[in-house]
DNA sequence: CAGGTATGTCTACGACTGTAGACCCGGATT
DNA sequence: AATCCGGGTCTACAGTCGTAGACATACCTG
């Protein structure tokens, strides 16, 4: 391997260009964040994969608290799912789950990021304002009828428990279920917190 | 406060006792592993909670990873909501989890643990494999029909999502909720994991 | 009272962490 | 071609981590 840079394809160390930088730096911490979490993820291992060094990281971002909270923003941003039918919400929200669960699928969400922080309270703290900046107030529109914001965020913890339990714990039951089983069972999840009355 | 010992209300360095100084270092462990997650609750602290030096801890249990595992599976052993009638198990199970997951709540929970945990990949499988041992033959053999196994993996899903977002991450809407509302919602989400026909 | 053993402590090591300050150099401008 | 500044690196520090090995002491047994 090469001993200074291992950014892409090519071994060039790439032409002095700030905002390039910057982002390249920003996409290893995502990347990194989502792997191992807050406290799993290093500075030196975040500047490594973007082909810089660790300091420049703290340059360009302040510090690694700021450098997450960049990175939390930027992975929430991702359009998840926002069909535009709010009659086939559950649907769609139970399908995008199960294929995005697979334990063999490409790892990279938001909630994986969620879920490997979440030991650390300020970590905690800037992913909850980056949920209300973002996931909730989008969510919440999607929902008619009253209590919205409470029930978008129970479809939230849905999401994030079935992330959990398959992804990471990946518990043998929910790993060797069949997924139109799983489809099945998590529309019907869906339809409950999505319809406007709950009587 | 006490410069070596303050594991009680007395001072005494209590007499040497294997079996209990053990079982002190294990509650201690207990205690900040669901506060901190194994990452984040190092041995020096867990050994000073309950009286001892951090050597200590090695000696009784081998190794930090040991001791995880062992505060994991005395913490899951612990009955949680285990109740007899299966037709009342939905409602059950809310009231519990609502109760349970408000913020100003006690917190000593083995969702609280495997939450706070989950980023370290060892610890996530010492979880999985606890969680085959005690809680989910438990609440598979409370679920009747097909794919119990499934359906009892997503009701811990539910569980752990819930408690996530309203106990760690503290999300505005599901702090401010009305308990009877979340009751309400909740009711019905396993009341449809706990029916037998999920047509 | 003497001794031995289980129980507990002390010191230390090597590795890793986030980050502060000094330093270097490529590349467009004058 | 000389200059200058923004983009990057190097060295270092103070701290924490898990744990290995040698050492001290309290308690039960004779």
């Amino acid at each position: 391997m090469s001993t200074l840079v291992d950014m892409s394809v090519t071994n060039q160390p790439r032409r002095r260009d700030a905002a390039a930088t910057r982002e390249a730096i920003l996409t290893s911490a995502i990347e990194a964040f989502t792997r191992a979490g807050y406290d799993g993820a290093g500075v030196r291992e975040v500047a490594a994969a973007a082909g810089v060094t660790a300091m420049l990281v703290n340059r360009y971002f302040g510090s690694k608290e700021q450098l997450f909270a960049e990175a939390v923003d930027r992975s929430f941003t991702a359009p998840t799912v926002v069909g535009a039918d709010p009659a086939e919400l559950p649907a769609k929200l139970a399908a995008a789950l199960v294929a995005r669960t697979d334990p063999a699928a490409g790892q990279l969400s938001p909630f994986l990021l969620m879920l490997r922080s979440a030991n650390n309270p300020r970590a905690a703290e800037i992913m909850r304002e980056a949920i209300g900046r973002h996931v909730g107030s989008r969510l919440t529109g999607l929902l008619t009828g009253p209590d919205s914001g409470e029930r978008a965020e129970l479809v939230l913890s849905v999401v994030a428990g079935v992330w959990l339990m398959r992804s990471i714990l990946a518990t043998p039951a929910l790993t060797a279920a069949d997924p139109g089983q799983l489809d099945e069972q998590l529309t019907a999840v869906m339809q409950v917190l999505c319809r406007p009355n709950p009587a």
